[in-house]
DNA sequence: TTACCTTTGAAGCAG
DNA sequence: CTGCTTCAAAGGTAA
């Protein structure tokens, strides 16, 4: 298989080569983009930042790094909608659980184990960097549930 | 235009 | 330590 991957090749091959030793002059604002996203950093249109770096949101947001089953669900999503007559994301990510709690442990640990060097590779391109960064960032009615809960508490004590 | 919905896993947070 | 909550992807859909 020279190279099943849409793309070509994963998304961390490229970066693992630089992982190798430190990454190139990195303007610090833009470290590394090619691990994914291009466009959550700079549009070719835009090719203008500037402006959007402070004001909204930071382009260049670190996220978490993906685990096993966010890797499978990218390689195995656009398949799934071919196969089934079916485009909303919340119906093919069901699917998507089905077949991945059907694989075998030794077919999951293909993706845990990327999973595993996405991790070391994000800890060697953003060191420093914590999922706390990004906690509560997402407006959810989650975190309405949450204060709730904590007035609840506050009523009884 | 935004959050929702939906999945598993990782990690943060609270007690 | 235990258990709950949030975020990661993502695209039609609802508001």
């Amino acid at each position: 298989m020279n190279g099943p991957e849409l793309s070509g090749v994963h998304p961390l091959v490229p970066l693992l080569i630089y992982s190798d030793r430190q990454f190139p002059p990195t303007t610090e604002s833009q470290p590394i983009t090619a691990h994914r996203e291009p466009q959550a950093d700079i549009h070719p249109r835009t090719h203008s930042c500037i402006q959007v770096n402070n004001t909204h949101r930071p382009a260049g947001t670190v996220k978490k790094p993906l685990n096993a089953f966010m890797l499978y669900m990218k390689e195995m999503r656009a398949a799934v909608r071919q196969e089934v007559h079916e485009r909303e994301s919340a119906t093919i990510n069901r699917i998507l659980g089905r077949r991945w709690n059907a694989l075998s442990r030794a077919e999951q640990s293909k993706y845990f184990d990327l999973a595993q060097k996405e991790r070391l590779l994000h800890l060697q391109l953003y060191p420093g960097w914590s999922a706390r960064d990004n906690y509560g960032k997402r407006k959810r009615k989650d975190n309405q549930r949450k204060f709730t809960l904590k007035i609840s508490t506050s009523l009884e004590t």
